[in-house]
DNA sequence: CTATTTGCAAATAATTTGCAGCTGG
DNA sequence: CCAGCTGCAAATTATTTGCAAATAG
């Protein structure tokens, strides 16, 4: 019986060739810490994670990359009322919630509602425009800060 | 027959009012531009639309300007992904169409959708969020850059 | 080998701050 | 009068740029 270990960062290094960049080791460090981090973390908190292991990494190559990743179709940019982007590694249609007080933005899909819409976009039309996706944007604060915020 | 001529910018000065803060020049030609412009206008457009005619107003009043007026509700920030924040005077729940090649930020709203959305988060509940709004982003490219997004 | 990518530092852009002087209520 | 505004300049923050050295394919 072969087991296949599965190799680090392969994942990672199957994107990126098939996106056409090269496999380097700036960009899967930070395409992983993005990965790892999870909750759409802004540039600023992906070199922090990854700066210590990398001390030669440097603040202006996770700029450059995140923006190469976000041209290339793997990372797609959030922006906030905070003055900072953040970087979304799910790529598939899905909406925020925007958490005033706390600050974190939290994936949201419902495959009802997203029908629901799209299905209401097939009858209404808006001409002149060719419409790329449509998210929906939940802004509020949460009650606990400590606790988690659960979609039922 | 008695005629009340509408005072000039009585409505914008009534709102500051209302809203507690003091009626000045500055704050009326602001939130009279804002208004004018329509378009969810960035602080570098709303200063070069006023400028000529107020030559002492300071880009750092329309900054902090717009700021309280966010802050006592008369105004609301839309964040973009071109790193500029822009001011929206349309205050009821509606959506944005975001155009990626004109950086058109259009009004979206239609009641039949707006009452699908809110009823469908009467039935699933998000826990630990108190829901502030639902809003909706539609992100696409005009078709034709010279002619005008048309809902039907 | 060579087109890309990276690191670094300097530049730019957007926004905020501090504070003295002005002004609306 | 005086708390709240404004103007101005300097500070801060986020991001971009230019370019020489490094490196993936």
């Amino acid at each position: 019986m072969i087991l296949v270990l599965s190799n680090n960062y392969s994942h990672i290094k199957e994107k990126l060739s098939e996106a056409g960049l090269k496999v380097t080791h700036q960009r899967i460090v930070i395409m992983d810490s993005i990965l790892r981090l999870d909750n759409h973390p802004t540039v600023e908190q992906i070199f922090d994670l990854i700066r210590d292991a990398n001390p030669s990494l440097s603040l202006g190559t996770v700029y450059k990359t995140v923006e190469t990743f976000v041209n290339n179709g793997l990372l797609s940019k959030v922006s906030t009322n905070e003055g900072q982007m953040r970087y979304d590694p799910k790529l598939h249609n899905h909406g925020h919630i925007y958490c005033g007080n706390t600050s974190e933005i939290i994936d949201y899909y419902d495959e009802e509602l997203n029908d629901m819409i799209l299905n209401f976009f097939k009858k209404k039309k808006v001409n002149n425009l060719k419409i790329k996706n449509i998210t929906l944007q939940i802004n509020g604060d949460k009650i606990d800060p400590e606790k988690d915020i659960l979609i039922k």
